[in-house]
DNA sequence: TTGTCTGTACCGACTGGACGGTATATGTAG
DNA sequence: CTACATATACCGTCCAGTCGGTACAGACAA
């Protein structure tokens, strides 16, 4: 019958995940058919539904992935900006950056799953909440600290969407005026 | 067979999409079909069909019946706001203030239309293009000025998107905080 | 060693419903 | 009468999820 070797359930459910992923930044949100990420994945439809028994299983999968890989990226430019007044903001605004450059597609896929489904993007919510915790102790200047933080969503959704009006300089330049301001906390 | 009495095609038009537009507002993306849209609108399927033969059609104008008022919108504001440094930036403050607050479903059926279809949100770019060249034409703080334009885009996505950490009250903040950076932009 | 039993991982044909779109009939205004 | 507007029935496709089965890896006994 030509199966695969029976693997451990985790390595192919991030195996699947993977693929997921990498269906829908090259096809786009509606070509995520449990279908296509078997044939993606080389599973068959039933060892996908094995491992995520619905496709909202598939897509929560998704999103904690993404979500979580944000929230590390994020703590690693932090320790990279400790001297900053506020680390965490600075970081965002790195890693920010960097998604931008080189994950656009992953912006994309993480928005493409949750369009109608508010639900699935709790991971991110959570990953946020803690984020904005954790800017709350660094600094008092809650409104420039928000300010700046919507910039780098706006930045990220436009992108995102198709509907961005920036050319890369430009944005390169609102990230440059974003780090400016996040300088001038100290006064 | 209980017809509606026949009218200008115009008018239906507008009605189907304001069903449309209700409809997505109440339920959601995935709610938007056309046989939905016909029972919102007290037509039949073949009624809606008429008006919009595909659903392509019925998004698309969507998509501009709401670029449109966004618009016309951001005109009327920018007419009460020409004593500001830059009187389009400051009407999209207002304009994106007025949105977040009654009609956070509008946002959101925005996005949901056109996630999988990035083409069928050109009506907005092009909005954004003029709004753009507006902008550029009244101040020469560029960076600064799309700084605040994508802190909108942020609350305003974020909103939509059903993941804002913000409260209500942090986000009248921000919009003051953009405010008052505006203001500055004569030094 | 060998046979049996059990649990886990995986396969793929099939089903049932949802939905976009078509074909055509019917009513209505000018 | 005819052109437009609306209604109804229907078709085909796509796709999530089901289900009966296969492959294989121990465990354990004879």
């Amino acid at each position: 019958m030509a199966m695969r070797p029976a693997r451990s359930s985790q390595d192919s459910k991030s195996e699947i995940l993977k693929a997921a992923l990498e269906l829908i930044r090259r096809s786009g949100a509606p070509s995520l058919t449990i279908d296509a990420v078997a044939v993606e994945a080389s599973f068959s439809k039933g060892g996908v539904l094995y491992n995520f028994p619905t496709k909202d299983a598939l897509i929560t999968g998704m999103v904690e992935f993404l979500a979580g890989q944000f929230e590390a990226e994020v703590a690693a430019a932090r320790a990279r900006n400790l001297s900053s007044h506020c680390p965490t903001l600075a970081a965002m605004i790195d890693v920010t950056e960097g998604w931008l450059m080189e994950n656009r597609d992953i912006a994309r896929a993480i928005l493409a799953t949750k369009v109608d489904r508010p639900e699935l993007s709790e991971p991110f919510r959570l990953v946020k909440e803690r984020l904005k915790a954790a800017i709350e102790a660094e600094t008092d200047y809650r409104a420039r600290a928000w300010a700046i933080w919507a910039s780098l969503e706006g930045l990220h959704f436009s992108e995102a969407h198709c509907v961005t009006i920036f050319t890369d300089d430009e944005r390169a330049a609102v990230l440059e005026e974003l780090r400016m301001r996040l300088k001038d906390f100290r006064n």
